[in-house]
DNA sequence: TTAGGGTTAG
């Protein structure tokens, strides 16, 4: 006797499987139908299996689970006659409690499967592999641990499963510590090369390149390098820990290549800025026949985002239109993302409104995106908007709008956020803590940034940095120094190129030539900080307004050239500040080499080049500068400074001439500050938070 | 079993 599911129920045959027509087989395929309690009671083990194998591969789990309740209850039927669930039965059962990440009903599975009477079930590694993802699914890693360790001779596949299952639930440590305690005391148990995968994936999560290294040749040994996910494990594990050398030639040295191997390399050059070779590697491999996915375009667009290589994003964005691509959030996110950079925000708005449905990291990339350019209140517009549609921000989402703030400057606006934060435990996490400090700090609000700095237990090198930086930007460099000094003895953590840089230009605004020369010093002797574009030029910065230009030249002449322009142009501005005709001539000669460079695509460098030229009274050289500014249509952005008051926010064009204005919000201002101290407002009710943009 | 969207400090 058969039991089909076939249309309008389920029915009884005496006819096998094969002696069905065709039309009653599609019949069995359609969707999943009530079972009528009267059919069950015939049916068997492998039939009820049958039946929960097709729930389980449409991924109906509830239905999976409610079928096989019923398969255990009976049937339903008069003759209430369980069928013994078997091997097959436990694994698809399991994984139905995996996916709907049910550990109660998993548990008793479980419990279940021991007190059988059969011997053989519970020795079954079939079912104990499913035991197995069931417990990491649900994230209880201990009873997958404890399966493994229950069985009297486990398999490598077993051994596997735990390995994955701690890797995939962010617990690589205990992953890798689990492959070499069963290694050590299994001694009949080999890695596969699917172990090797988890194993190998886990390294790159803890991001331990000699693991890495290690399990790479413990592959080349066992040849097991010739297995394609194992490989590409293996180049993934090279491209994360940072490494082109081993990038490029393992690649190289692939003889079996697909989408994945060529997608973790450009991902890899992209992550990197090495922009133009993504872009070159994504034009090989279409060229060798291979068709990009929506990874390839995703590593693809970030390289072009990167480089604000606009025309070829757009060209990208034909290729994705082709495919269908756009439909996947992360790549229109990604799109989105590309045309914030290449700062076309209206591209970004239509591939936005374009989408079905979006999530938190879309709306995030669109705030982030306003706020890079320059537009605090769209990106402010846009996260109202994210809320109002009861996406629930998160900490990328938080951290973004935070940076985004901190061009106003409005403190209001900060202490609001740092409410809203506090409310939501977004606080526990350092980036956003790190915004924080920043945004406070751009408030002129230095004693709240401290109070945010203090209450943070565990402090990385960013936030270290952002209150080393938000003491630079009140003008504190003293405290500056002394909290670099602090991070230095007190925490393990490392200080990294924009902790310098911070110091340095710390240092720079006040003048403070010996602590900067030592801070520049120190970083790459003491810290291994090879100096940057940025470091060069805050040094250069720092010599330039003690008046040491010589020194400066000495200190550019010694720099690498990839930093030449910022060195120039720090250069530049450093000699316009200084009368004198040596300044002119060196000033003259950071313009020439910004010429050379061409590093003077905007019209910022050559305006204090006038003013030097001016000051000294060489008005040939100021004609010739007027004109290469006029006939290269050469602009420069307008700097605004905003104030604000009362709630409102008043502008204005840096240089303004209108007194007027200015006076009118003094006397606002000066208004204010009595009512409030008649009314006895708190610091929190304070209108005067300035601030400067540009 | 392998790659993947928006992260923070100047």
């Amino acid at each position: 006797m058969y039991v089909y599911e076939g249309f309008g129920g389920l029915y009884r045959s005496r006819l096998g499987p094969r002696l069905l027509h065709e039309t009653e087989r599609r019949r069995r395929t359609a969707a999943a139908v009530e079972l009528p309690a009267s059919a069950t009671k015939l049916c068997l083990a492998v039939q009820w299996n049958a039946l929960l194998r097709r729930r389980c591969r449409a991924g109906q789990w509830a239905e999976t689970l409610a079928l096989f309740r019923r398969m255990a209850a009976g049937g339903g039927g008069r003759r209430r006659r369980s069928p013994e669930p078997d091997r097959f039965t436990l694994s698809i059962v399991l994984k139905a409690c995996g996916e709907l990440c049910n550990l109660r009903e998993g548990r008793s599975l479980h419990g279940y499967l021991l007190r059988r009477p059969q011997e053989e079930l519970r020795r079954d590694l079939f079912v104990g592999a499913a035991l197995v993802e069931m417990y990491s699914r649900c994230g209880e890693m201990g009873g997958a641990a404890a399966v493994f360790n229950a069985y009297p001779s486990p398999d490598v596949a077993l051994w596997t499963a735990v390995i994955s299952g701690y890797q995939k639930k962010s617990m690589a440590e205990e992953a890798v510590s689990f492959f070499s305690l069963v290694l050590r005391e299994k001694k009949h148990l080999n890695p596969n090369p699917r172990t090797l995968v988890s194993l190998i994936a886990a390294v790159t999560q803890i991001g331990a390149p000699l693991a890495g290294k290690s399990a790479h040749c413990y592959s080349l040994r066992r040849a097991f390098l010739s297995d394609l996910p194992l490989s590409n494990s293996v180049l993934n594990m090279y491209s994360k820990l940072g490494n082109a050398d081993y990038v490029v030639r393992f690649f190289a040295a692939m003889a079996g290549k697909d989408v994945i191997s060529w997608s973790c390399v450009l991902g890899f050059y992209a992550r990197h800025g090495r922009t133009a070779a993504a872009l070159e590697l994504y034009q090989r491999m279409t060229a060798a026949g291979f068709r990009p996915n929506s990874v390839t375009v995703i590593g693809a667009l970030q390289a072009c985002a990167a480089a604000a290589e606009l025309p070829e994003g757009r060209k990208l964005h034909g290729e994705i239109l082709r495919r269908g691509l756009e439909l996947q959030a992360a790549v229109a996110t990604a799109l989105i993302d590309m045309y914030m950079k290449c700062s076309c925000s209206g591209e970004a708005e239509l591939v936005f409104s374009g989408m079905p449905t979006r999530d938190v990291v879309t709306w995030s990339a669109m705030v982030g995106g306003y706020s890079q350019s320059g537009l605090p209140d769209m990106a402010m517009e846009v996260f109202r908007r994210m809320m109002m549609e009861g996406t629930k921000p998160d900490a990328v989402a938080m951290a973004k709008l935070l940076s985004s703030c901190s061009q106003s400057g409005l403190l209001r606006q900060a202490l609001c956020l740092h409410g809203f934060l506090l409310r939501r435990g977004f606080h526990r996490r350092r980036f956003v803590v790190a915004a924080l400090i920043d945004l406070y700090s751009k408030c002129g609000a230095v004693e709240l940034a401290v109070g945010v700095f203090t209450a943070m237990r565990e402090k990385d090198a960013v936030v270290w940095s952002a209150m080393i930086a938000g003491f630079g930007i009140n003008g504190l460099p003293g405290d500056a120094l002394r909290l670099f000094r602090e991070m230095i003895r007190s925490s393990a953590a490392v200080p990294g190129g924009a902790t310098f840089a911070s110091l340095l230009s710390a240092c720079s605004h006040s003048g403070l030539l010996r602590e900067g020369k030592e801070i520049f010093e120190e970083m790459e002797v003491i810290h291994g900080v090879a100096p940057a574009g940025e470091h060069v030029a805050a040094m250069v910065d720092l010599l330039g307004r003690a008046g040491e230009l010589p020194e400066a030249l000495k200190l550019i002449a010694a720099a690498r050239q990839s930093h030449f322009s910022h060195a120039w142009a720090a250069l530049l501005a450093a000699a316009c500040r200084i009368d004198g005709g040596a300044a002119a001539e060196v000033g003259e000669l950071a313009a020439r080499k910004l010429s050379e460079l061409g590093a003077d695509d905007m019209a910022g460098p050559y305006l204090p080049l006038l003013q030097v030229f001016a000051a000294n009274g060489r008005w040939e050289q100021v004609g010739m500068v007027r004109k290469t500014v006029e006939d290269r249509l050469l602009r420069k952005i307008p700097g605004r400074s905003s104030i604000e008051v009362a709630g409102g926010i008043h502008w204005f064009a840096a240089g303004d001439q209108n007194h007027q204005e200015i006076e009118r919000t003094q006397l606002i201002l000066r208004g204010l500050g009595a009512a409030m101290k008649e009314g006895g407002g708190s610091v929190f009710d304070d209108a005067a938070s300035f601030h400067c943009v540009d």
